[in-house]
DNA sequence: CTGTTAGCGCCTTCAA
DNA sequence: TTGAAGGCGCTAACAG
């Protein structure tokens, strides 16, 4: 039971309090002989600092939050254990705010960011507006946004454009020019969460198909909820109109496996008859050998947890921007149309 | 920003600091009006007390720590579900410390049970020995485990035993009487974390079997290093014996679906010619279709929190010890076997 | 009922 | 270099 404090051992090596500390401290300006007479002190009371004590001295928290909807998606668990990769080599605590729904997102973003609570703060996957974005911003709480943005806030987001259009570049490249989208709902009130990426990943849709000459159909685009279910409807939707896409560009993987689904109800053969390919490269898409973009969630973690890190250790005035790849992970869901 | 301290109420109020205090702790020996004038003076402020401070006043944390190996397996990201759903609902704060290797377990165990770092402790799924148990015990902090067990420790574990048991009976009432095992290593090193419940699945595996009269036969039980690529491995060198198993239960989900694949390899059809069975019911379990033993893993969590705020509110004496039932989920795995 | 005061355990001047 | 003292913001015991 360790219940002594620092004045037990000024007592015990025969020093003073403000000694101790400095030893605690590793201050320059102790002697060698007292620092070892303190160490010793300290060894033998099994002494170790209260950090409750010390916060209040320091007036910090040693605590960092993370505020993240991480059990809702595979892929935020993946996030979310780079950033405790991270913080556990630190002195600070990860304080975890699970958010599985707007009010209690809109609850975190109110209560969450305050000095007293959190030394800084990460926040996976949930976009702010501009109020909430303002009160992080006048809260003194240096914050981050991981896989989410905010044009004033750091953040660290994967290059949904980009990996869009190299999902649909892909299918354009094995000789697709029916290529239909199936997606988040882009507005709410079926986004809840407003995940934006969904409008970067449409618009690298279509940035391969401008680039490729192929005029975009708005019949090809369908959007619902975010699950397997509806997915496997709206290709249903999709694919009972004249003139069928051949390909199917899904806004994550758990919506390309109610694709694939979906060909199954249809008796389409994937890859031969249909192509699908997906974005996120879940543990699930390996599984089913689903082609799709893969983003690297768990470095998105570590790098965002690293920024604040650097942030609370030398404050800095520019906003901070970082933008990460994603890779194209060829597997079995997609081939050339049949002709 | 909040800034003010309740010495700042006080002047405005125009009370003492001691009456400040008592309406914020809503104590029953203030007067309407002062409570009142307090009230106000509170609101124009925007004032909020410093957790910090009131941690090191009434020397408590008001922080849960939750030690898990929570990003390894899915069905522990169930757990930690439960456990945050019930504390977010209390003043504390989750601390989380995710444990990935046996290094950073004993470091954990080592280091987190101290008052001054938390109030109360949850341990998912990893089993302390009698030394770390020990430590737990005279640490002051009270501790619940989950899924985890120690005899001298509070604890909410699922019934194991009967799970299997429960499985495999399963596939004996199907008619298979060549039912094979494939489980995590039982021994280190290929076990690092001493999962126990191996131990107690493979029991209600001998049970069951024992019941139905079925020798048991020591080439149908193959172990190894739990993931579904090993599961697959084992299913290869089990299948190719001479008559060899029609059925196999699996120690968990992610086995099962190795042992799935093994099947694909071979050729051989599941159900029609290959039953499998699993333990847990992930989320992946579902989409698979495939037949397992649930444990309520959000409920064990849930549970193990609130035995915990319990345990805070009251300290008790006795050990207090919870076992949850499992269920059959017939799915579309399991089928009589071919003759 | 309410104001005052003494801690909680540590850090940090300020003198010496 | 070092000891002593004040303060971090709040709670709780003690007078009144």
């Amino acid at each position: 039971m360790n219940s002594s404090t620092i004045r037990d051992v000024a007592k015990l090596a025969g020093v003073g309090v403000g000694t101790v500390s400095r030893v605690l401290n590793d201050s320059p300006d102790v002697s060698e002989l007292t620092r070892r007479k303190v160490l010793a002190a300290i060894a033998e009371l099994d002494f170790s600092p209260s950090v409750i004590a010390r916060r209040l001295s320091l007036r910090k928290t040693l605590t960092i939050g993370v505020i993240a909807p991480f059990f809702t998606r595979p892929a935020f668990v993946e996030r979310l254990r780079g950033v405790e990769k991270v913080i556990a080599q630190t002195n600070y605590d990860l304080v975890l705010f699970n958010v599985e729904t707007p009010e209690r997102r809109d609850a975190c973003f109110r209560d969450v960011p305050r000095r007293d609570r959190v030394d800084g703060l990460l926040i996976l996957s949930l976009s702010p507006e501009d109020a909430a974005a303002n009160r992080f911003l006048s809260s003194q709480v240096p914050t981050i946004l991981i896989d989410a943005y905010h044009p004033q806030m750091h953040h660290v987001v994967v290059d949904n454009i980009a990996g869009g259009q190299k999902a649909v570049q892909h299918l354009i490249d094995l000789g697709h020019r029916q290529i239909g989208f199936i997606s988040d709902a882009m507005e709410n009130p079926f986004n809840p969460f407003r995940f934006s990426h969904i409008h970067d990943r449409y618009q690298g849709y279509r940035q391969a198909l401008d680039a490729a000459a192929i005029p975009f159909r708005p019949e090809y685009h369908k959007q619902g909820l975010h699950s397997r279910s509806v997915a496997r409807q709206l290709t249903h939707d999709l694919l009972s109109q004249p003139d069928p896409p051949t390909a199917i560009f899904a806004y994550s993987d758990t919506q390309a496996l109610g694709i694939i689904e979906a060909a199954n109800d249809l008796g389409l053969r994937v890859p031969e008859q249909l192509s699908v390919i997906g974005f996120d490269d879940i543990e699930l898409a390996e599984y089913v050998g689903l082609t799709t973009i893969r983003q690297n969630l768990y470095n998105s973690g570590v790098i965002g947890a690293n920024m604040l890190l650097e942030l609370l250790a030398a404050p800095i005035h520019a906003v901070q921007k970082v933008t990460l790849p994603t890779e194209l992970i060829n597997r079995q869901t997609t081939a050339p149309p049949q002709r």
